[in-house]
DNA sequence: AATACTATTACTCATTTGTATAACAAGCAA
DNA sequence: TTGCTTGTTATACAAATGAGTAATAGTATT
């Protein structure tokens, strides 16, 4: 008569969020935040709609939590790189820009969620906020990296100027970065990241990068 | 008994059209795209919700037709200021830059909007065509502009080479847009406009502008 | 003033959605 | 093995949603 009833394994906390952040995600990137529903998002996480409810007071949490999430493993695989890299200055910041300009930081999936949340800015709480934490980390390296450049270089360390610098090369990037997720068919990977670094040695009047 | 039939008055199919896209942006404006519901949109039109159909054939032409406007306008709002501008090809370009980074084409409202859509990439049809277009609409401008200003100073015109500069100028603007856009309270506008004209200027190696 | 056309409203329906609650079973502890 | 905790399932429900259909009234035309 009834159906017998399903069986499961109980996972650990950890384990758990991890997975139902990362079906939230491929929701999202298949259809649009709009796709990211609680039965599907459980269904790809191979687990019942309310056990959500579970691990999250409600679905916007879950969502803020998979934003914070999705940034945060961006810029840490960008960062990640650099910590195994000893060389000068200059081949740091270059390493960092392609890092940055190809997979698996720059792909369609990362800015199809960019996207969505950001686009709920001001309509979800703590959005903005997870976004300017983010953003700041983001260029924050940018500087570190570009005052390595200059005191290598042996160059003058005005703070001011150096804080423009970095916002206009983070724009930069920012902007290839977008492009490049949306149309990665359109540019040959070796073109677009030298497309990149000659750009950013522009911006900082560099004779080699 | 029964509550009189709501007046109404009959538009054209231009106005109303016009009405009901400008509803569906301000419906996403205030809380994304999932806010932009059939009955919310014809609210906001001041119009009963079956009257979409009457329009669109469904949501989706709706929302289509919503983000070709949205982009058309935006370029336009900047390519229209250089019509009336007869100056030389360095003060169109410096213009031409401006006009991108400060209201109305740089506000929160249009970034909401734009990662809205390009959120919905490959999940809903055309999407991606019309953000091909408008990418390249704008990128064309700044390709003439940068053509402009190597004519007027008498340099080489290599097309690969201007192509290139041209995608890294288009880059630059896209990211300060979008930052701008974000955190508009974060940066002084002057200032932000300056960074973005002298970063410019130093991709493309001039002197002044 | 009468007529015809159709833009617009009013109403309906089947689905989907987020959330709530109670029952169940996995797996640890004794 | 037995009992206990709680992670997990099953089920329910009210609200919202996109879409379909028929009636109505605005308005241009004559």
């Amino acid at each position: 008569m009834s159906t017998p009833r399903r069986s499961f394994r109980r996972a650990s906390e950890e384990e758990r969020r991890a997975d139902l952040i990362s079906a939230t995600q491929e929701c999202i990137i298949q259809g649009g935040i709009g796709a990211a529903t609680t039965r599907k998002i459980a269904d790809i996480a191979g687990v019942t709609p309310g056990l959500l409810r579970h691990y999250f007071p409600d679905k916007t949490s879950l969502l803020r939590a998979t934003y914070q999430v999705t940034m945060s493993t961006m810029t840490q695989q960008a960062v990640q790189v650099l910590e195994h890299c000893e060389s000068t200055a200059a081949a740091r910041l270059r390493l960092f820009i392609e890092t940055s300009l190809k997979p698996p930081v720059m792909q369609p999936r990362n800015h199809k969620l960019w996207a969505s949340f950001t686009s709920l800015m001001n309509a979800v709480p703590e959005i903005s906020n997870i976004h300017r934490e983010a953003y700041l980390e983001f260029r924050n390296v940018c500087e570190a990296l570009i005052t390595e450049v200059f005191i290598e270089l042996g160059r003058e360390l005005d703070t001011q100027h150096i804080k423009r610098l970095s916002i206009a090369v983070n724009a930069l990037i920012d902007g290839l970065w977008v492009e490049g997720c949306m149309a990665i068919e359109l540019f040959d990977q070796e073109e677009f990241i030298e497309l990149g670094v000659s750009s950013v040695q522009s911006l900082l009047k560099l004779e080699t990068l």
